[in-house]
DNA sequence: CTGTATCCTGCCGGATACTG
DNA sequence: CAGTATCCGGCAGGATACAG
């Protein structure tokens, strides 16, 4: 198995300690990574919908390879955020759906997702502008 | 100048266009990768909590180096979220703080980051749940 | 269909040095 | 203090082949 996760390396330092996402070293940073990293989001808001089958959910989310979908299911299945039903049918099916404490994940999650989306008109604004002004180098 | 990001291929297809996450080559994703990538998240929620110079932010945030803090404000700034004061004095003082859309984006984000700290437990718990029954390999 | 194993490449991002 | 410039190693992640 690869497992190039953060697995190992991420523990408190020690004692008791508040899960700060601020501090290296400590997991919540690593889990946050897991939940908002590029396929993490949006394995999840995909999920949000229902629960669906690997090749759905690769359909589902455009351009993510099988390699990192898999690594992405494995580690939120392991942080307790998905579930995983094979039935031992043949051809097999696996079902992937959100666990309880995933679901609330997906809807703070959507919420952003939303909200930048729903905004995107004043950021792609704010681009032109921000360009416009930083373009000034070289057309005087 | 870097500027290694994703500007100039993140364009829609034509015509007009649900600013759809989900779907590869749109925009929005690129901007949502900013907000939840492992450095703009942390920053934008330092941020939130009021305006920062450059290296007060390089302090909060536990393990960014000057290049990434650098080239996540830039980011940050450019999509709109952030605004950058400069005052011309000597030595020179740079103040960062959150626009009013910025704002809104972090306060979902610590939404999320918020649940995921204080579930940490949870997620803990499940962590070691998995590995032990997927340390069934070469231990019988 | 549902994945895992392997190879290979690009770029992410850290360290360092330099500028205004 | 507030950054930019440059180098460069490591790993994220895509393509492909294969297994159950």
């Amino acid at each position: 198995m690869d497992e190039n996760g953060d697995s190992g390396t991420d523990s408190c330092p020690d004692e008791a300690w508040a899960f700060d996402v601020f501090s290296k070293q400590c997991p919540s940073r690593g889990t946050l990574e897991h939940v908002t990293g590029r396929w993490g989001s949006l394995t999840l808001s995909a999920l949000h919908e229902g629960s669906l089958r690997f090749n759905a959910l690769r359909r589902r989310v455009d351009g993510v390879s099988e390699k990192m979908l898999s690594q992405t299911l494995h580690a939120l299945e392991r942080d307790g955020l998905v579930h995983r039903e094979a039935q031992p049918t043949n051809p097999p099916r696996v079902d992937y759906e959100l666990t309880p404490l995933g679901r609330q994940v997906a809807e703070r999650l959507l919420a952003l997702i939303e909200l930048v989306e729903g905004r995107m008109d004043e950021v792609l604004a704010a681009r032109g502008r921000y360009d416009e002004v930083h373009a000034a180098r070289g057309t005087p």
